[in-house]
This record gives C-alpha cells, structure tokens and sequence, in this order.
DNA sequence: TACCAGGTCCTCG
DNA sequence: CGAGGACATGGT
C-alpha cells in the first residue's frame, strides 16, 4: 500500500484541509494550539466528537465557552448533571459528561500509555489529544481512515492500519493526511461510496 | 422515516 | 481477542 502516493493523490484534489477547527474553521494555519487554554479546547472537542458529527460538536463547544468552563478546575467545579445539559447537543451527554470530568482529574504526564487510562479516552481520542493538541508525530486513525483502507485493499484494525501509515508517511504529513482522509470520505467515500468520481478509483480493489 | 455521524465501555463466548 | 449492544442528539 503505497501511503505516499494516497496522500499526494487527495492533496492534489482537495488542496490543504486544516486539521482543527480552533477559531471556528479549518485552516492550516490555526491548526495548532497557542496556549493551554487552545489545548484543553482540542482535548475537550476530541472527547465530544466520539462518534459525533462536528456540527453537533460546535454548539456544545460554545455552550462551554460562554459557561466559562475551558479550563480543569471549573469542569471539575461543575456537577456532571449540569454539565451534561450544556453540551446536550453532542449526543451521549451523560457519558460525555462523565467523561469531562474524568479528563479534567487527570494530572499525570501527557503520555498515550497515560492517557488510555483515563474512563471514556480510547485510542483515537487518545492519539487526537496527542497529535492535535500537543504536536506529537501520531497518526489519528478513525472510522474514515479503517474505511478507506479497507476499500483500498488493507484489511486491518486500528494498530495495524496506524502502523502502516505511520511507517510510510513522513510525520509532518500525518495532520494533514488525516484531515484529507476525513474529507474523502465525508465525500465520496461514504457509506454509499461514489467511486465514479473518486480520485483514488484508479489505485482502489473496491472499484 | 430511517439512517448516519471524525468512539468507548461492558459483557459474553 | 472480536462481536454485539448501550449510549443520544441533530441533519438529511
């Protein structure tokens, strides 16, 4: 699976994505966090978006900011009933509530090994909170990403699919790559697939 | 209307 | 291990 020519192949298409929406919209630029208060944004958007679409995402988001509670201590100060009516609209918000506020206890060093252990912080969480809010070289894989290379011909889980890519792409690619990915199949890689028109329908078994 | 969305936990075999 | 169900709202 040659990961290089994918990610040349969606970068010629789609031009640059933008990886995370930190000032509202995507854009390369405003990817990376400044300050810690943008990195337990990116933490908190990470846990809400389980399974979640980002416009679902988005109100809860700003539910939180006009509440004031981007920062440990006041999701810690809140109760989790409360808490789970203001970000109402990311779905799963017990859960998320819960989640929250284990997040906000956490007080180790930002590790992935650490990071697992936290209740309601799986691996793609987990490699979100790394990768997009604390620069480190992982690849994020998701549902999108086990989807496309799947079709593409690489049967594999999460482990085996984030080896493939990580051993075959130069790590100041991995935001970007997968920010396209998310793209693809958001458009075209769908459920539903459009291969017709899809750019990758020359290198894809599922054409 | 029914299906789906940038997962994780828990249970069971 | 891996499959299957629970968790929940909003868009199309």
């Amino acid at each position: 699976m040659e990961v290089n020519k994918i990610y040349n192949k969606l970068l010629n298409e789609f031009g640059e994505q933008g990886w995370w929406p930190i000032k509202g919209k995507y854009s390369p630029e405003n990817s990376y966090p400044k300050n810690n208060k943008q990195r337990f944004e990116i933490c908190t958007g990470a846990i809400l978006t389980q399974n979640t679409s980002w416009k679902n995402v988005e109100k809860a988001i700003e539910n939180l900011r006009r509440n004031k509670l981007f920062t440990k201590q006041a999701i810690k100060k809140i109760n989790a009933k409360k808490l789970a009516k203001i970000i109402k609209s990311s779905g799963y918000h017990n859960q998320k509530a819960k989640k929250l506020k284990e997040f906000a206890e956490f007080n180790k060093e930002v590790n992935r090994e650490n990071l697992l252990q936290i209740w309601g912080i799986g691996k793609e969480t987990a490699d979100s909170i790394l990768c997009y809010a604390y620069s480190q070289p992982v690849f994020v894989v998701d549902a999108y990403t086990l989807r496309i290379f799947s079709r593409l011909g690489f049967q594999g889980n999460y482990d085996s699919t984030q080896e493939l890519i990580m051993n075959n792409l130069d790590p100041k690619y991995y935001n970007e790559f997968h920010a396209l990915l998310v793209k693809l199949g958001k458009d075209y890689c769908k459920k539903k697939p459009l291969c017709r028109e899809c750019c990758l329908r020359d290198i894809c078994k599922f054409f």
